[in-house]
RNA sequence: GGGAGCGUGCCGGAGUGGCCAAACGGGGCAGACUGUAAAUCUGUUGGCUUAUGCCUACGGGGGUUCGAAUCCCUCCGCUCCCA
């Protein structure tokens, strides 16, 4: 069982690096391991780009083992200088400490931290080691350890050293001086033995490595290094996620895919699963979803058959929404995405109208500007923001691309108390997916 | 300190006194096709009481002119070269 991680990990294409394969294997065979992987709080949510960390901990748990999520509510506060071009800008203790309380919703999701469960999940804040190190003895316990001649050399720094508009502070250059010694502390303190990040990860990764051989070897030094003499410390990455026409992964137009219903609803998340393409729907399944192997080989030979059909994406969607939402928002979700995109939502029932619309732009009216002559649907599409301005509503009209209660209106349309579904509702379309509900009491 | 430039619509980028709401490309939006895809094709892309009309717009302000994105002055911002 315990040895099912890694190999359903290298099934799904998800191992990129790992430092001593072998070994590492025959470690998470013997029994449940602890490992981590850390999530920088430098926003109330995380987003779908942080989400394969919190499914590989989770693939972990499944497999036996004690997933453990270090919340950076320490490293934070100095700001990773990994990616960034300019120095960043710091954030308070207080907008940090809200940000990692407002994380924990997500991991809570998808990794069981009941303490019912022998191989509970654990969520720690590295701020309760960090924020007790005292300087002077971080310089002597910790940075003695450090080269900065390496240091200097690490790509997120050497970029900043010879860029002289944009140099890097003192703060950020020690970062990675930090997140090297998050890894000891919990190797040392909470037995955890390997670390897992992205690909980009992988050198602050095995900096933590370094620095707990560092250290183990100055503590004692006439301990015969004999590797296993000590608890071992591994390292594993995944790969960077791509998409098959070269764009950036987890983005839409309308911005980031983020983890919790506040920012991206489980509508718009289970849209973006649905739209993946056919090139990258396969590996999707494989990353984002617990599905079965031989489930996977039978949506991969449906897709090849009758892509058209898109089973895979179907069965993608519900499942990462699923395990993200839980399974009512995802048969809300698919329901609504069925009404939505066939545009029959005349005959349905108001509350399920309601639900179907509850993610769409809505507004509310004074019923009594439907009597006598109405209201011309041009004002109404500039009202509803469908369109911004009339000379743009003429246009949408014209090209018959304005559908209200799934019905195509005509240009000089008025809308009147007898069109509204249940009294009360008009759902306005203008071209495939820009709705608007309207209510009028 | 000296010298040369540049600033145009969502972006890039033409235009250097009237034919300019402003070429062309990208992006956006809509339509056709389709699988709520990709590719392709078509239309459209400042606003207005649907107008061979008016208003607002080419960094800000002022001026020249019948007429300025285009010429002049000035301010602001940016770039490059020399020292």
């Amino acid at each position: 069982m315990f040895d099912s991680f890694l190999k359903d990990m290298a099934w799904r294409g998800l191992i990129h690096q790992s430092t001593h394969e072998a070994e590492l294997a025959r470690h998470l065979s013997t029994g449940p391991r602890r490992a981590y992987v850390g999530f920088d709080p430098t926003a109330n949510s995380l987003t779908i780009g942080n989400l394969m960390g919190i499914m590989t901990l989770r693939r972990f748990q499944e497999a036996g083992h004690q997933p453990v999520v270090v919340m950076g509510g320490g490293t934070g506060l100095i700001g990773d200088p990994s990616g960034k071009s300019a120095e960043r800008q710091l954030m308070t203790r207080e907008t940090v400490e809200a940000n990692v309380q407002s994380q924990r919703r997500i991991f809570e999701a998808l990794i069981d931290f009941g303490a019912g469960r022998a191989n509970r999940g654990t969520l720690v804040n590295n701020i309760d080691w960090l924020g007790r190190l005292s300087y002077l003895d971080a310089l002597r316990d910790i940075g003695k350890f450090f080269s900065v001649n390496a240091m200097i050399q690490r790509d997120s720094v050497r970029d900043r050293l010879h860029n002289r508009d944009q140099g890097i502070s003192y703060t950020e250059f020690s970062y990675m001086i930090l997140q090297s010694y998050d890894y000891y502390h919990l190797w040392k303190d909470q037995g955890v033995t390997l670390q897992m990040g992205g690909s980009d990860q992988w050198g602050n990764i095995v900096s933590g490595i370094d620095l707990i051989r560092r250290h183990e070897h100055a503590d004692h030094p006439n301990a015969d290094a004999a590797p296993a003499a000590v608890d071992p410390a591994f390292a594993l990455t995944w790969p960077l996620v791509t998409k098959a026409d070269g764009t950036k992964f987890g983005k839409t137009e309308s911005g980031a895919i983020w983890l919790t219903a506040d920012r991206t609803s489980p509508y718009e998340y289970f849209q973006f699963w649905l739209n993946a393409a056919d090139g990258d729907v396969i590996r999707f399944l494989k990353f984002f979803t617990l599905l079965p192997h031989d489930r996977i080989a039978d949506l991969e030979s449906s897709m090849q058959k009758d892509p058209a059909a898109r089973e895979a994406q179907r069965a993608l969607a519900r499942e990462a929404t699923t395990l993200l939402h839980g399974k009512t928002e995802a048969d809300n979700a698919e329901a609504a995405a069925k009404a939505l995109f066939s545009g029959e939502i005349a005959g349905l029932p108001e509350a399920t109208l309601r639900q179907v619309l509850g993610n769409v732009p809505s507004s509310r009216l004074a019923k009594s500007r439907l009597d006598g002559a109405g209201v011309p649907l041009l004002d109404l599409l500039i009202e509803t923001h469908l369109a911004s301005s009339k000379r743009e509503a003429r246009e949408f009209l014209a090209s018959g691309s304005v559908a209200v209660n799934g019905r195509k209106a005509s240009t000089d349309e008025s809308i009147k108390a007898s069109d509204l579904l249940h009294g009360r509702l008009l759902a306005i379309r203008r071209g495939k997916k820009h709705w608007h509900l309207t209510e009028w009491e």
